[in-house]
DNA sequence: TGAGTCATGTAAGTTGTTACATGATTAC
DNA sequence: GTAATCATGTAACAACTTACATGACTCA
């Protein structure tokens, strides 16, 4: 149910279509969210069937036509009444390299040094793009009316990278202790 | 997949029931996966299946009958196989708590400071145990040959609710900056 | 010449969740 | 008496992943 009341938020911003919602998944949503864009137009389909969203097809020239999605006041009223009313669920992560690195102890201490470099590059590139993101949409810590969230789970995208840097600096010295003695 | 290689990591290490698995998940792997007993069951039997485990059942008197499973060597080899040779797949989160806050713009300043504060109990309390925990099983940063692993992950553990505490007090003075406006 | 973007989806398969079931024992 | 622990599972359903499909256009 999550990721309709997911879609449900984005679409109470502004109006948009199943690709530019995957779009916005893949830029904002997934500091704390994943999904398929073919999970994404499936739960669109189900949403209109349920009158929560209504939706217009657009022909273009040049493109494929487009399904533009808007939110019903049903839709942001069950949005809503999610929102305040229904029990938080405890976060779930799966880590597959967090998986590798409790097992670290199996494979040659270089190999799991060699991960963790890896890991380092991938989240120090996510950390680059998220501030520079977030510069970008909130110079100097201002953010729009409809922004506040955003501007939340962005810094929340930010920190938790820079402690996963943190982290992979403190193993690799571990590892490196290790492999001396 | 990735569900069957943290059970054989943990068997790799000691025999265990469904039962101590499923408890030793929500110890120590809870920071980085998380399953239910009846995933793990059902795992179980297919590995088993294919070769991976083996399983004597163990009779008791005042408790029911269980059953003792043990890695076998294709098992173990397969473990190792998928860790030096399979793709690192990314991240999956899903957080209902983060969900909330992107929308935060939607419900009142002091609802949404209520969500964080509950968030923080939950994270601090996480925390003392994990930090606990660590010092119970790992004294002084002391660990034994096939524990790297549990050490490495649980020092991660720790960092990550230590940031979530941090960023809470953040987004905390954040929104109450934005109440007095 | 191949990769990427725009734009939407179907179908099949794998995981993950929830509810239910058993039944004795121990702790509050 | 109510809940929790020990220990294992089945069944039904919901969510998620992967592979495939279309087809024009742009960029290196």
């Amino acid at each position: 149910m999550a990721l309709r009341y997911a879609l449900l938020g984005l679409l109470a911003k502004n109006e948009a279509t199943g690709y530019e919602l995957t779009q916005q998944f893949k830029e904002t949503v997934i500091h704390f969210w994943t999904a398929h864009h073919t999970q994404i137009y499936r739960e669109l389909l189900k949403m209109e069937e349920e009158g929560l969203t209504h939706s217009k097809t657009v022909q273009q020239s040049d493109y494929p036509d487009k399904k533009i999605y808007t939110i019903t006041d049903k839709g942001f009223a069950q949005l809503l009444e999610w929102m305040l009313n229904k029990p938080v669920n405890v976060p779930k992560l799966k880590d597959d390299l967090l998986l590798r690195v409790s097992m670290f102890h199996f494979i040659p201490t270089e190999r799991a040094i060699d991960f963790l470099e890896k890991s380092k590059e991938h989240h120090q590139m996510g950390l680059m793009m998220t501030k520079k993101w977030q510069e970008e949409n909130f110079p100097k810590g201002t953010y729009g009316e409809n922004e506040l969230g955003e501007y939340l789970t962005s810094e929340f995208g930010i920190r938790y990278m820079e402690s996963w840097l943190s982290w992979c600096n403190w193993a690799i010295k571990v590892l490196k202790k290790k492999g001396e003695s």
